[in-house]
RNA sequence: GCGCCCGUAGCUCAGUCGGAUAGAGCACCAGAUUCCUAAUUUGGGGGCCACAGGUUCGAAUCCUGUCGGGCGCACCA
């Protein structure tokens, strides 16, 4: 719990007593009574809403009910400075020696400094990325995959259980054109002229070794058999070469996924069956015509009856097909049997990240796992918007032929793997981004990534020539934790405290509404308030941090600065990038 | 035609289950800057929160409609 949950249950209790004294009226609802650092900081440490939310139920005026609660608020300890303002808010402040108390607290947990209790330890699947097994990942992908990834981090911090998942679409036809792909590339291994890669097939590079692997290990022993012969045992080595460049370009980006679900082994282990038996069941399927798509027109429309899932008596624009005109399971019902398989591995709360072009897929699939399950498991779906690149503010094409690079692989090798998670994570997912190379390597305020690892290397500078002045040979030797905090009087080493403070409520909050973006919000706030500290350093030299003549306040501020260190490599934790010591 | 996402400063974007005078960075203008610990710093101008209604003590936020942008729209994946 964070303190400001502590301090909103005891102005929950207060209202009570006032309740009970017969001052207010029973029956209240105190949900909406909501405690929060104000916007406005002139406003005091934290302010309530109790007086306005509770008023019109109670038949009173909202400044007559603040100061009943402010009244009683006064005996608090800690507290200062109660008081009304504007509509009926109660802003209050708390005594310095309280924010200094939350040092010890920050140094002693270190970067677990705001993990939270919240999700009660419940167990939650997140699945991210999911790309089709037939060729390395794209830039496109860059953005699930690290909101996935960095999502997953968040709840785990708050407290929830998380799987992380990765769904492998090895069913379907393209896989099918991947292996005759790998066909190809495997005749051309065995030294047969392949000439251009025909239409609809994969021309990519990356199957080259793929054929050539193939054709070490077996020979020419497929070279005159027909496709019927070789297709599985091709694409299933192709797959599996796929998925291990996959998890390759993950790894580079940091992620791995703890579970890898195969469409194929759902189906062949009977999963999808059952799920058609038990949707049947409900009377949930039926066979009917559907209206030819309003869109572009399609060229080979044709009517015909199909096996529907009834999906609009869960909320759907209409009904969906669940076989494809050869009788065999479309992959939203592949898909159906996937999010039924984590419900029957006991996942109730799922969320899947998907890109924005499948947004047209997000109602049917919350539709089928709500009726699987019997609404027993709930669906999350994050869209994640595109993300333009540009270069020097001018946009890039990316296309191979323009010379621009199109894998991940490539993206990340340009700019590195920290500045890609922190880049991608700064913007709320669901909204378009821009996404500036050359920006991103620019050391200035411009700069987020820079910007928050400068502050943290600028700390352990500090540290380092701290040591050095004080003859010490290890940071441990100062026993920073026992240092007197109460002499932190400075305004702005106050405000670095209840920013810091802030943190558990940042992830809390960050955690419910599933942004991580809001992290790096905070980050940056946080490095701003400590750069600007040493920046009034260089005018009034008291403010220093390391101070020549008197140790017991560089010791405290040497605490403070250490405690924004860990406060700030708690959230870079969060976005999966590693805190820099130092720039180079 | 329908569905989903979005519209906030010149630009890129925040804005906490509805809260006080709507914020940040960049850009722009003006000042400081052989003081130092590491990559300057201080201040300023700039807004019909797309538009119009509605709900509310209170709306950028919730509801309805209009306009504008993005994505999607049998059997593919």
């Amino acid at each position: 719990m964070n303190l400001f949950e502590t301090f909103r249950e005891r102005v929950v209790t207060i209202v009570n007593e006032i309740v009970a004294a017969g001052d207010l009226p029973e029956g209240l609802n105190l949900d909406r009574i909501n405690l929060e650092p104000p916007r406005d900081t002139s406003h005091g440490d934290m302010t309530t809403n109790a007086a306005m939310v509770l008023a019109k139920p109670a038949g009173m005026k909202p400044r007559d009910v603040a100061s009943k609660i402010a009244e009683k608020m006064k005996s608090l300890e800690a507290l200062k400075n109660v008081d009304i303002a504007g509509p009926g808010f109660i802003n209050f402040s708390l005594s310095n020696s309280f924010w200094h108390a939350q040092m010890a607290d920050i140094l002693d947990l270190g970067v677990r400094y705001g993990d939270s209790q919240m999700g009660k330890g419940a167990k939650i699947n997140v699945e991210f990325v999911s790309a089709n097994p037939t060729g390395p990942l794209h830039v496109a992908h860059a953005r699930g995959a690290v909101t996935g990834d960095a999502l997953s981090l968040l709840l785990r911090k708050a407290g929830y259980d998380v799987t992380t998942e990765y769904y492998i679409n090895d069913a379907g036809s393209q896989v099918d054109t991947l292996a005759r792909s790998t066909h190809l590339r495997y005749l051309e291994a065995l030294g047969e002229d392949i000439g251009t890669i025909p239409e609809g097939l994969y021309p990519g590079d990356y199957l080259v070794p793929v054929g050539k692997a193939l054709a070490d290990r077996d020979g020419d022993k497929w070279k005159l058999a027909d496709e019927a012969e070789w297709l599985t045992e091709f694409r299933t080595f192709a797959v599996a070469q796929m998925m291990d460049l996959v998890r390759d370009d993950l790894q580079s980006l940091g992620i791995k996924q703890d579970v890898f679900t195969s469409e194929k082994a759902l189906v062949e282990a009977g999963t999808v069956d059952a799920v058609f038996k038990t949707l049947d069941e409900k009377g949930l399927i039926y066979t009917g015509e559907l209206e030819p798509p309003k869109g572009k027109p399609v060229d080979d429309w044709e009517s015909r009856p199909q096996t529907l899932f009834k999906a609009t008596e869960f909320g759907d624009d209409t009904d969906r097909p669940l076989k494809k005109s050869d009788g065999s399971w479309t992959y939203f019902t592949n898909d159906i049997a996937n999010h039924y398989d984590k419900y029957r591995r006991g996942f109730s709360q799922m969320i899947d990240i998907f890109g924005a072009d499948h947004g047209g897929y997000v109602k049917r699939m919350k539709a089928a796992t709500n009726a699987v399950s019997g609404g027993e498991a709930s669906l999350e779906i994050k869209l994640c918007q595109m993300v333009h690149l540009m270069k020097g503010g001018e946009p890039m094409r990316m296309s191979k032929r323009s010379g621009n690079f199109v894998t991940l692989r490539e993206l990340i090798d340009e700019v590195g793997k920290d500045v890609v998670r922190f880049i991608m994570l700064t913007r709320k997912s669901d909204t378009q981004m821009e996404f500036d190379l050359q920006k991103v390597l620019e050391q200035s305020r411009d700069n987020p990534v820079f910007y928050v690892q400068y502050a943290h290397a600028r700390c352990h500078s500090v540290l380092r020539n701290a040591l050095e002045a004080l003859s010490v040979a290890d940071i441990a030797a100062l026993d920073l934790k026992d240092s007197d905090f109460a002499r932190l009087e400075d305004p702005a080493e106050l405000e670095i405290i209840r920013t810091m403070v802030n943190w558990p409520r940042m992830i809390e909050g960050a955690a419910q509404a599933q942004e991580p973006h809001r992290i790096a919000y905070y980050l940056n706030e946080l490095a701003t308030q400590f750069h600007g500290l040493w920046n009034k350093g260089k005018d009034n030299a008291s403010l220093r941090f390391v101070l020549t003549d008197d140790k017991e306040l560089t010791l405290a501020r040497l605490a403070l600065i250490q405690a924004v260190a860990l406060v700030i490599a708690s959230g870079l934790s969060v976005f999966g990038v590693d805190p820099l010591e130092e720039l180079r």
